[in-house]
DNA sequence: ATTATCTATAGATCTATAGATAATGC
DNA sequence: ATTATCTATAGATCTATAGATAATGC
């Protein structure tokens, strides 16, 4: 059993291309999802010709798992794969189906919602912020920026809704994630105490 | 000038099947985006035919643009779309593709990942939240749940880079969003308090 | 009569492969 | 010689339309 082909190294160009692909890629599968890519955008992304870029990956599939498995969980830079999460409150947690729509057209750059949060959403921001802010003179509430406060509790609301398949399996339960009102309840009380006691 | 075409109302089965559809769009816009859901997909969980379909609405664009202005922010419950949102952080700063690659893949419901994160990240999840139990018997943190406490830091930090497009129209710059690392360190910084002073 | 559904299919798009041609590295 | 790229295209899938047929409501 002769141990035929010994794995030559890849050329400069192999190197060089693959990293391109993927780059392009990453970028693609991001924006529009696995089955919204097509490998024309990534070729072209990646300056190659579409059956060029098949010359270096076997398929869609393949790229798409390349990219996923440098995701590795037990990687190197822990914090860098355990910052991928989110969750859900409230209303995600009865709309989990609208609050993912909405993360899909977020992720895309918002092209059909930019207008809409800049007419609608926009004015009662600046509303909320400005009411935190008199919260805040007032000594009520620890010096925070209001925009980042507000974040903070969308996202809180968010993260069970989107990231419900993660969560489950992380909780091992194949209920819906229990909602973390208690949770939440208790961050945001104590965000709520003024800095002096 | 005659006021042509008096609105007729819709029949019983107009109403049925468009809100049949409307609401298989909705699973399945949600769970592919735009571009990798199909009219056949939504066709078959709403149980009508394709071109059936395309009798009720002109087409994929009108389905997925129906289902975006249901969510008017400007609507009446206001939490309900408030809720739509989510952050980013140190790696999620620098790295939001890979950050939006995982949520696209999460938001999917991890069809590939799962077996990937019972394995490696389940683990590191209980270990931390063990570390976290412990901090709270000696009474160095407030007695909140270990699991939620790490999920809303992991929604802290994916929160900006995959709701970029939103958060900048709310802040009004082109730039990236700007980190929210301030806000977090006094967030969970608070939350590291515990309750009795 | 009007409304709803079906069959059939045109045309566009997308993945993947075959096979020829060009570039590169001994 | 080997590696890389290109042209051409088959076959699958997808959106949308045309036109016939069936069901419904006066």
């Amino acid at each position: 059993m002769p141990d035929d082909a010994p794995p030559k190294a890849p050329s400069r160009i192999q190197l060089r291309n693959r990293r391109r692909i993927l780059d392009a890629a990453l970028d693609v599968f991001a924006v529009h999802g696995y089955r919204g890519a097509t490998l024309d955008q990534i070729a072209a992304a990646a300056g190659l010709s579409q059956p060029n870029l098949l010359y270096y990956f076997a398929g869609k599939e393949e790229l798409h798992v390349t990219l996923l498995d440098q995701l590795d969980p037990s990687g190197d830079p822990l914090e860098e794969i355990l910052a991928y999460v989110q969750r859900k409150l409230d209303m995600a947690r009865d709309l989990p189906r609208e609050s993912r729509l909405f993360a899909n057209e977020i992720l895309q750059g918002a092209p059909r919602m930019a207008p809409h949060l800049e007419a609608d959403l926009k004015p009662l921001f600046d509303e909320k912020c400005g009411i935190i802010q008199s919260w805040i003179d007032a000594g009520k509430l620890a010096p925070i920026d209001p925009r980042h406060l507000i974040f903070a509790n969308w996202a809180a609301t968010q993260h069970y809704a989107d990231f419900g398949a993660q969560i489950r399996v992380l909780l091992d339960t194949d209920a819906p994630a229990p909602g973390a009102d208690p949770f939440l309840q208790t961050l945001f009380t104590n965000l709520l105490k003024p800095a002096g006691r």
